[in-house]
DNA sequence: GCTCGAACAGACAGGTCTGTCTAGTGTTGG
DNA sequence: CCAACACTAGACAGACCTGTCTGTTCGAGC
């Protein structure tokens, strides 16, 4: 039998829509009606499935930080090293920086007027954890003396570049200065390479 | 004759409550009718004054730009070198970070939602421009081969540890782990001290 | 055939948003 | 005394917001 190309579910369409809208214009300035209208579903849908908007929020940014832990992940498996891999990081979300599409990190947009207890706040919460845990893990296998000290500074590094790319607008040069930022850290950590 | 004690003027007082009101629950969130009633003027005065709200939040910005400004060239006539200046304006900034009351950089948040058109980006574009004029000619005046270079790497470490403080919540490990970025890269450019 | 659940369209409630407008008040300088 | 001016209070327009509700359609399993 030919393959199936059913429709894709109301939840599907709706964080699809979630996505591409929450993502390039913001989560609070897009709206429910905008949203609904955009996936193809009724406004009865979204509140079956999801409940709220904080909920779908939440839910877009989980579906986010998937993504990009996908993507990080696979791409990190061509690199050798712990170091190279740590510089990999940079590179492979580098490339995603670059698309005019880019908008900064979704989790920095979405937090910057949430209140205390917003679901935006959770998922960022989760994916910062995911981002410290994996530069610690990298940097304990590369033979770091503090892992978590440098996986702080590599952090620091990572939110910097995603500012900077958003609001100066120079995704070639504001890459280059974070990945020479990052090589710098790794040689001043684990001596140079 | 005593010193005049007279009610200040109806833009300082909705400069004042933007200020407050802004920065503390974000301009998204908090709406023209807020910030008349905690400035104690009258609607119609804030449109005769400044305009419209987006013209509000850009004076806002701009108020925020010039105090640390002021608050960071006065911080640095007590260093005596352009290396310790560097490390000086995290010092000076990042005992900001510390206060209870630290909701990340305002132009970071103010800008994350922002329409291309907002008056948000032209001030954050003054500041940030400013940040690396700053950078730039200390990292000169200390001899750097590429000053500019060497600004664009110290502009992504301040950036990461304002947005590390913001969503870590944790000051004085992210303070000391800037602070040490800042000092390796200046090792790394300039030879250690 | 029939039932039942899932999704549909869309009205509605109740509130908030920005921005405009009218009308009144008080102060100040000529 | 009075004209100019800055401000105040608050109604209003028109749009948009989240979330609820009613009723309809459609397809799949029994």
């Amino acid at each position: 039998m030919p393959a199936q190309t059913a429709r894709p579910s109301a939840r599907e369409r709706l964080l699809a829509a979630a996505d591409e809208l929450f993502y390039r214009e913001g989560v609070h300035v897009v709206g429910i009606d905008r949203v609904i209208e955009h996936a193809g579903v009724a406004k009865a849908s979204l509140y079956n499935t999801f409940g709220s908007k904080d909920e779908l929020i939440r839910a877009y940014l989980e579906g986010r930080h998937k993504a990009i832990e996908k993507r990080v992940t696979d791409g990190l498996a061509a690199y050798p090293t712990p170091r190279e891999k740590i510089l990999g990081v940079f590179d492979i979300q580098g490339a995603r920086f670059q698309s005019p599409e880019y908008r900064g990190c979704p989790f920095i947009s979405a937090t910057a007027e949430a209140e205390p207890g917003a679901g935006s706040l959770a998922a960022a919460d989760a994916y910062r954890a995911w981002v410290r845990g994996l530069f610690a893990d990298l940097a304990r296998q590369a033979g770091a003396a503090d892992p978590e000290a440098l996986a702080q500074q590599l952090q620091i590094a990572y939110d910097g570049v995603a500012v900077k790319v958003r609001l100066d607008r120079d995704p070639a040069a504001d890459l280059a200065a974070g990945r020479a930022l990052a090589a710098m850290l790794l040689d001043a950590a684990l001596g140079p390479a």
